[in-house]
RNA sequence: GCGGGGGUAGCCAAGUCUGGUCAAAGGCGCAGGGCUUAGGACCCUGUCCCGUAGGGGUUCGUGGGUUCAAAUCCCACCCCCCGCACCA
């Protein structure tokens, strides 16, 4: 099959992408072989399904994935990063379908939102062609956006795929001998005129709704039963009558040799659901009105009325009466009393007889819960809407906290929420009651077919419910690294709740089942354990084994080490090396160190994914690492191509260039935040990342000198931005860690060149060279760019990570730093305050008796926290005589210096500086004047000839210098 | 309903685990200034309220509580988003 290629040209905004896109490919740095000197990091995103570009949602997880994988690779690690791609599937045969009927939606939106050239559409009836040619266009997009991918291992799934599906048949034969799949049936939303289950993409009206299950209770009647469906069973106790809709027909049918009475429609719905359902005979609600029938369990005679509000097309358009319970019900039975439409048959008599029965106990409820409501609300008849209300009202009361009285048999004293299910199936074992699957809103299929409830029998199931199964799974998560933590619970419920899948389809693309082969493994299913196949498709893709080759055997010899290689060798005539070569090679990757995604697939993918490796493989190798992130929303709204609401990759990528995509992706959200794209983000990062390069080409042009005083200042920064990044990093804190590389970085070149005037020194470069180091993973393009206008060789994508120096950290650089920000600062927002010109600044630095004065303080307070003033203050009055005045105004600044800078600081440190306080302002003295404006005098409390008008200098403190302006 | 996440200044968004350095990072917007032929970009300053000296007052969905101290911990409530299955 050949894709054109023009439809597939991924041009990037920014040139120098291009270039080093290449450069990696040809360089083949990527490509991960097993080297037993180095640790294995392998890491893997789900494959994407090919019916459509890859959008920027695709790119904000893959990205994440790709900044790992660069940042373990410049580690140390040997990282594999492979790719694949998901065409299993029955979304791109829909496509197809409503292609050939010329639907002009779908043709627009391929041809207008996803950028299929016009003159190719009519391929796309081909599903097959669908997902080549997107997995030929997006191959593109992963290497434009400058994933680190060894793509020697891509493979793509379905039996188009020479290969894939004997993996797969592989998978499902091993569960199947484990004994994980199983054959049952279960409900499915379905079109009778499509004859297929009905998706919630393929639905006009009903996006959401599934089946749900309700009781059908056997009320007997003349060797028949009316069978009345309902949601409660548990209110069989409180039955006072049943309703019939007199508007309608009835029918009799014939069920596992069983006579019911049920409405038409019913009993359409009722044959998609169990086997031969016979039509006998109409009947004439009428006939029935009036007569009595009996209940099952407690064996009551309860008289058939007449109602209006019972929907014929809903349920088994038979109803039996709660109006204890349920206000429907209790308006019902109001509606006869007043109306004399009904006289015909005769039934007032009956009507006044019936008085509700109360069965369960409510909190905040007396006897009747719903005559309370339907009287609260002023409720007359059963035609009021605010019906629906009061019965939601009810049911979830009675629900959540009702308890059954003691009328109600041996399930008096249970909950409503555990007498439900055990009415049920004591019915059910009665052979009383039974199971409908109902619609609880109207479905209508694409095709204008309004859907009902099919029971798919003979369906193949994973056996998810199994408890050791489940057990071993929840062990495992306990276990496992997972990020964020909250993601950990998460997927504990989701094992809990899982129930069988169906794991098998009869449409779309897939690998069809090895002993059944009318069903197709359906696509969520035969995605679960492929990152094993990634291991060894190095070899396969080369040609060297034949896929007839790829027997049961051979998999389990290289994933399970089953069996004896060089008689498998002999077998399979495959050679004796490559085998072994494939098994060391399944043993060095595995298991997957870490998997990113997006949390959508918390409950299903990524539980399966686990459930699979835990039913498969040996512990060893079961996944270690899950990390989930957020879903993209488009300037605050959810993403949509129906709304617009859609970007490709490739579009942002032509648009901005690859990097400041990823980039703008990063800085949207981290954790499970969904980020949000915007405009004017991407604007933002493409102009900073600019600058950035900008910054880059003026160091490496720079004269440098050899030393200037904010180098050490420039280099403990570095230290800690080194640190903080890499901890971010380790734990995908990817926003975190890009922010800070990207401003943190910046915003300490500006500070070091605010402070030398534009000097650049030797130091300044090594921490230039560093950024572009700690920059590579995010934005790998220009840091490529970067590396080499600096005039480096090589590629900065494989230099080692940038570690930390200890002996460069200094905290009394750093905090000296501090000391004149807080400085200039403070006289800022005096000069902000006071009127007219100012033109001097007097600065004084306080005596050095002070300084003893913060370690006593510093004790005190550790001792006593800031309780204590009184002895400070006493302190204060011992060491310097004569200041008893001002003792409580230099207390309460000393403490507020302490509190301040011992959280980051060491005592010594501060006093180390405290010492050095006067040398510190008349080094940056030029500097402060600069800034400020302001002439710059500098004083020491206790001076002779102190210039003082103020006295501002006896309010001092070490580090806290008197401030006069004039 | 069940499960998961969240409500922070004009907006977006950190901070919450590990209470004090939080009137609360960063960005946008807005205002002033610098640079520039001009614009853009870039740089600086300001941006809850009050204040002619680095201060004070009131804030972090709502209401309580714990504490010397709460955006941060506990309880209750209100509101928003997402998943709930055969669909990738």
């Amino acid at each position: 099959m050949v894709v054109e290629q023009k439809a597939t040209i991924i041009e990037s905004a920014v040139p120098y992408e291009k270039k080093w896109m290449e450069k990696w490919k040809q360089a083949r740095i990527f490509e991960a072989d097993p080297d037993p000197s180095k640790p294995k990091f392998m890491i893997c995103v789900p494959y994407s399904y090919q019916n459509g570009p890859l959008h920027i949602g695709h790119g904000f997880t893959f990205t994440r994935g790709d900044v790992y994988a660069r940042f373990k690779r410049m580690q140390g690690y040997n990282v594999l990063f492979p790719w694949a791609w998901h065409w299993t599937g029955e979304a791109v045969a829909g496509t197809s379908e409503r292609l050939k009927q010329g639907d002009q939606f779908i043709r627009k939106v391929l041809i207008e939102i996803d950028g299929v050239p016009p003159e190719i559409v009519e391929k796309f009836t081909d599903p097959a062609y669908i997902s080549k040619y997107y997995t030929e266009e997006n191959r593109k997009v992963v290497e434009a956006i400058g994933f680190s991918v060894d793509f020697r291992r891509e493979f793509y799934t379905t039996d188009l795929h020479p290969y894939y599906s004997y993996f797969i048949k592989w998978q499902y034969n091993t569960l199947r001998k484990k004994k994980y799949v199983a054959l049952g049936k279960h409900p499915v939303v379905w079109c009778p005129k499509c004859q297929s289950p009905t998706g919630d993409h393929d639905r006009l009206i009903g996006e959401g709704v599934s089946p749900q299950e309700y009781t059908i209770v056997l009320f007997s009647i003349d060797g028949a039963y009316l069978a009345a469906a309902t949601l409660r069973p548990e209110t069989i106790f409180g039955v006072t009558n049943i309703w019939l809709n007199p508007n309608h027909e009835y029918v009799l049918i014939e069920v596992d040799g069983k006579k019911l009475i049920v409405s038409r429609k019913a009993a359409l719905k009722l044959s998609e659901q169990k086997k031969n359902v016979k039509i006998l005979d109409a009947v004439n609600p009428d006939t029935l009105i009036g007569k009595y029938a009996k209940t099952p369990l407690i064996d009551i005679e309860v008289p058939i009325l007449p109602a209006e509000f019972v929907d014929p097309d809903f349920g088994t358009g038979v109803v039996y009466s709660v109006p204890g319970h349920a206000p429907y019900d209790y308006a019902g039975l109001l509606t006869l009393k007043t109306s004399s439409k009904w006289d015909k048959y005769n039934i007032k008599e009956i009507v006044e007889k019936i008085k509700p029965i109360s069965i369960i106990k409510v909190e905040g409820y007396g006897e009747y819960p719903a005559v309370e409501i339907v009287e609260k609300m002023k409720i007359l008849d059963d035609k009021d809407p605010r019906l629906e209300e009061a019965t939601r009202e009810i049911y979830s009361k009675e629900f959540h906290s009702g308890v059954m009285k003691d009328n109600c048999r041996e399930f008096s004293g249970k909950t409503v929420s555990i007498a439900r299910d055990e009415v049920k199936h004591k019915l059910i074992e009665m052979k009383l009651g039974d199971v409908l699957w109902e619609l609880p809103e109207k479905v209508v299929c694409r095709c204008g077919t309004e859907c009902l409830v099919k029971i798919v029998e003979n369906q193949w199931f994973l056996t998810y419910s199994d408890p050791e199964w489940k057990s071993k799974v929840k062990e495992h998560i306990l276990n496992m690294k997972i990020i964020p933590e909250e993601a950990r619970q998460w997927f504990l419920n989701v094992v809990d709740w899982l129930k069988d899948w169906a794991c098998t389809r009869k449409t779309g693309l897939g690998t069809r089942l090895p002993w059944d082969p009318e069903w197709i493994v359906e696509t969520l299913s035969d995605s679960t354990i492929y990152p094993a196949l990634y291991t060894i498709s190095k070899h396969l893709n080369q040609g060297l084994v034949k896929p007839e080759q790829l027997t049961d055997e051979f998999f389990d010899y290289v994933f399970l080490g089953k069996g004896e290689p060089a008689k498998l060798s002999n077998k399979l005539k495959i050679d004796l090396r490559l085998l072994k070569e494939m098994r060391e090679e399944f043993l060095y990757w595995y298991p997957v160190d870490m998997r990113i995604s997006a949390k959508e697939l918390v409950p299903n993918h990524l539980t399966f994914y686990i459930f699979h490796h835990v039913a498969i493989f040996d512990e060893k190798h079961w996944p270690r690492g899950i990390a989930v992130n957020g879903m993209i929303t488009i300037e605050g709204e959810k993403m949509s191509k129906s709304r617009g609401k859609f970007i490709p990759l490739k579009t942002a990528i032509a648009r901005y260039g690859a990097d400041a995509t990823r980039c703008t992706l990063l800085l949207a959200a981290e954790d499970m935040d969904d980020p949000d794209w915007r405009e004017k983000n991407v604007q933002e990062v493409k102009q900073m990342i600019e600058q950035f390069l900008k910054i880059v080409e003026e160091v490496a042009r720079a004269e440098l000198v050899e030393h200037t005083y904010m180098d050490r200042w420039l280099m403990s920064k570095l230290q800690k931005r080194i640190k903080s990044i890499t901890m971010n990093l380790e734990s995908l804190k990817t926003r975190k860690a890009c922010h800070e590389a990207l401003y943190g970085m910046y915003n300490d070149w500006k500070w070091y060149l605010r402070r030398t005037e534009g000097v650049i020194s030797k130091k300044a470069k090594t921490f230039i060279e560093n950024w572009v180091k700690l920059l590579a993973p995010f934005i790998p393009f220009t840091c490529e760019e970067a590396w080499s206008i600096l005039g480096k060789e090589g590629f900065v994508s494989i230099e080692s990570w940038p570690i930390v120096l200890g002996e460069l950290i200094s905290p009394e650089a750093e905090l000296q730093e501090e000391v004149i920000i807080k400085l200039i600062e403070d006289v800022r927002r005096i000069i902000n305050l006071i009127p007219g010109k100012k033109e001097k600044l007097t600065i004084y630095i306080s005596s050095r008796e002070k300084i003893d004065l913060i370690e006593e303080i510093y004790k005190i307070v550790e001792e006593e926290g800031q309780k204590n003033m009184g002895r400070i203050i006493k302190t204060i009055i011992s060491k310097l005589p004569g200041k008893e005045k001002i003792a409580s105004t230099l207390a309460k600044i000393y403490v507020d210096l302490i509190s301040s800078l011992t959280p980051n600081y060491k005592l010594k440190t501060i006093i180390n500086v405290a010492e050095r306080e006067e040398e510190i302002y008349r080094e940056a003295r030029e500097f402060i004047s600069k800034e400020l404006g302001l002439g710059v005098e500098i004083y020491r409390e206790g001076e002779q000839d102190i210039y003082d008008p103020l006295n501002k200098s006896e309010i001092t403190v070490p580090l806290r210098p008197g401030i006069y302006i004039e």
